[in-house]
DNA sequence: GCTATGTTAGTAATTGATTACAAACATGGA
DNA sequence: TCCATGTTTGTAATCAATTACTAACATAGC
């Protein structure tokens, strides 16, 4: 907030509980972090945006470093994984299609939501912080391993083709990870369908790529 | 080349003319820009590895932009594409499996042999220069529409589902190119297979997806 | 009144870009 | 063949602006 000029033309300041505004400058820093990366962002601009002065963003943190990293906890933490039991549910019932499909849209969502994510993580990977590698193993490597379990499972099954699990996992993630980076960096003007019929789309595809065709229907 | 000291002690320089030391400051510059994106580069890093003072840099190119784009220029032009001749063969011979085998070990090699090249685009990208935006209308664009434009005289054929074929290659196109940008920016510990092998299961799921299935073969 | 929350006004270092000047080269006319 | 003349390729030093970060002082609100 800028300070605002009361009826007495006296400018007054708006304080703020330390909890709350070092809360706000994570989310003010946040975006523009996702939108310009590291380097790019300069902590004047920050406290512009966040409405304080420069200074106090070192109060609340001891280094535009240590800010960056009170960021990467905050996503780290705040990552809903919502869609889990869904997909538990569907694993259960061997329902393939809904699983995919489940994952493909929790995905899809996400990133159509919160794009500030996916530009963060890609920016600190290219720019070689960490958080990029605790994502990857506090949150994509557990749906890897558990996607390939079950991929696996449904193998013995006589359902599922048999080859390796780890390399389809790797390509429906990457069919429905880079809609995403291609609409979010790009803008995508060629394929506009919307996120629920991508996701039944693209497990489509996967799926009858997977799955040993039986002659029960059509 | 910094300077060298001859038998006589005296410093002798190292000139090059205008175009070669011009494309040495390319190179140079192209390998920092993909490593730490343009903002994170400065022109005496470019300078320092190029072994010149940094004026030599704006003699050749007015401003870090001007040099920027001469980098996408570079890229642009040199872009190697002689795979679109195999390509071409697969689908006069209508061998699926040989196309997209082709097209996706092309995309890997590219960017096995040069990580620089999707470093820059991403970076580029997210750092909203021109580049990615010219890359995707001059290259890529134009394979979406050749393998669409197949695809949808194979399904009038009866060989692949009636489904929309831009889905289908964008699919496709995400498996392999995620993997690749998996591989390039996070290291990607945990599948480790040759491009031969991936390029060949990719292609089999994704052709077993869109395939209607003949009962002759298995 | 006290203290947490705020500001103003700085720091030294680094940024992209420019200056003045020197060394190496090309070449035409004697 | 030679060297005087003009051009090209280079350097060192510096510019104003901006960077992350800090110190000293002010004030809101309990």
């Amino acid at each position: 907030m800028l300070p605002t000029v009361d009826s007495t033309q006296k400018v007054t300041l708006h304080k703020m509980p330390a909890a709350q505004r070092r809360n706000q400058i994570i989310q003010v820093a946040k975006n523009l972090f996702s939108q310009k990366g590291f380097v790019g962002t300069t902590t004047r601009e920050i406290s512009k945006a966040a409405g304080v002065s420069e200074a106090i963003i070192f109060r609340h943190f001891a280094t535009k470093e240590d800010l960056y990293a009170a960021i990467i906890d905050f996503i780290i933490q705040g990552y809903n994984q919502d869609f889990q039991a869904e997909m538990d549910l569907a694993m259960k019932e061997k329902d393939e299609l809904r699983l995919f499909q489940t994952l493909a849209l929790a995905i899809l969502e996400t990133h159509r939501k919160e794009p500030a994510l996916l530009r963060l993580l890609l920016y600190s990977g290219l720019e070689g912080h960490k958080l990029s590698q605790l994502f990857m193993d506090t949150q994509v490597r557990p749906i890897y391993q558990r996607i390939s379990g079950y991929l696996s499972q449904r193998v013995k099954e006589k359902v599922v083709v048999r080859s390796d699990t780890m390399v389809m996992v790797r390509g429906f993630l990457g069919m429905v990870s880079h809609h995403s980076l291609i609409r979010t960096i790009y803008g995508d003007p060629f394929l506009k369908k919307s996120n629920e019929v991508m996701s039944k789309e693209f497990a489509q595809i996967f799926l009858n790529g997977i799955l040993i065709r039986t002659s029960k229907k059509k």
